[in-house]
DNA sequence: TTTTATTGATTGAACGTTCAATAAAAAAAT
DNA sequence: ATTTTTTTATTGAACGTTCAATCAATAAAA
């Protein structure tokens, strides 16, 4: 089988199946066997291209991560000279992609959430990623009212976002997308309400 | 040593032990050997009073749910006859009390909403409390608005609190709970403008 | 023939559980 | 009051299991 150039389909194919085994058993009882056998390889694979279990699963998070900034980003390209409220509108959007990408990235998020606190390098890429987050709201907040008002309007703003995502993850029926993003949108309305120059968007993103 | 009556006393430290050793290490590393040091015992013993690991992690949670349950109405006693606004905010601030159980329990929270994915045990426990904060929400919202707006305002406060919660647990500084509690008020606020009767609470809990 | 890719049996460490042994306290008997 | 018996509480070594990592062997491609 041993055809060149194997390494970056070997790598996607292993960081998948670690969200495939995450979702299935969780990341406890997610083992090199378990995922090498979701990807169709063998074990020692693994410590081949990822020097361990440790360099997959943060291959993995850079993964989830990297997805969710694109998601982002790319919902943003479309808004060359948009207003505040629609650069907003589109981070909410792209966050919700995360349940696109959804059953395997949910789990995965939240068990990665979980070992951060106590792994310093996922912890680090937590939080640069919950940094963009933030920055990227207050800097358009900034537009339409006073820096407090603007790290208050982030800081709630992106709560309401993790809030609604987690507890859909949590509840048994999953996560209502269309729900989620219809409350955080208003959400922002509320925080709006005063500072915007044009009303409410007039239609909704949906 | 053997005197008898231990067990509640046993139970006890070694729920406490749980809690110090996944702020520690985190679940994945708190090994019994390593609670059962905590709690200056034996390994053993865990199997004796639990039935196992599993029988301490579950009891643990229990413990973890049912100080939220008791800051919560601790705090509702005092308002035998309160507005629902008074009702919501000390809703809001006993969640905020999760932090005055502080670092061990905030870790352990985190480490049973992921483990909660994949152990049906914990799920229910973890379905039960957050039906009981949507409830206590909906119900009290629903004395100033129509049923499916009331959903809304205490499927959007329910978010607020989780992600508050969440961020500031995940943040390297730490859950600011005053901060919290101001924006989560904040939000409430927003939720009742419009439907309150009286104006925004005279003076914070604070 | 050399290089690249992969396997899977092996190894050593770590884990949860079990259980015979132990010892202190309480109860009963003297 | 003292001794003996029973009960309750606890220990820690031993056991079987499971895991991640290693590496010599292998086989396809270059």
């Amino acid at each position: 089988m041993p055809k060149t150039g194997m390494e970056p389909i070997r790598r996607s194919q292993l960081i998948q199946a670690t969200m495939a085994a995450i979702d299935e058993v969780g990341l406890a009882d997610a083992t090199v066997l378990r995922i090498a056998r979701h990807a169709g390889v063998s074990a020692g694979i693994i410590s081949h291209y990822f020097g361990g279990k440790d360099g997959l699963l943060e291959a993995t998070m850079r993964q989830i991560l990297t997805d969710l900034g694109q998601a982002v980003a790319q919902r943003r390209l479309r808004l060359v000279d948009g207003s505040p409220r629609d650069h907003i509108a589109a981070i909410i959007d792209g966050n919700f992609d995360r349940s696109q990408i959804s059953g395997p990235a949910a789990k995965t998020w939240l068990a990665f959430w979980a070992s951060s606190m106590h792994r310093p390098q996922l912890q680090r890429l937590q939080h640069v990623n919950d940094q963009r987050l933030f920055s990227n709201l207050c800097f358009q907040f900034r537009r339409l009212m006073p820096l407090s008002e603007a790290r208050d309007a982030a800081r709630t703003l992106a709560a309401m976002i993790d809030g609604l995502w987690l507890r859909g993850t949590l509840s048994p029926e999953g996560l209502d997308t269309e729900r989620a993003r219809r409350l955080a949108h208003a959400c922002l309305d509320k925080l709006l309400a005063g500072h915007d120059t044009s009303a409410a968007s007039p239609k909704e993103t949906a």
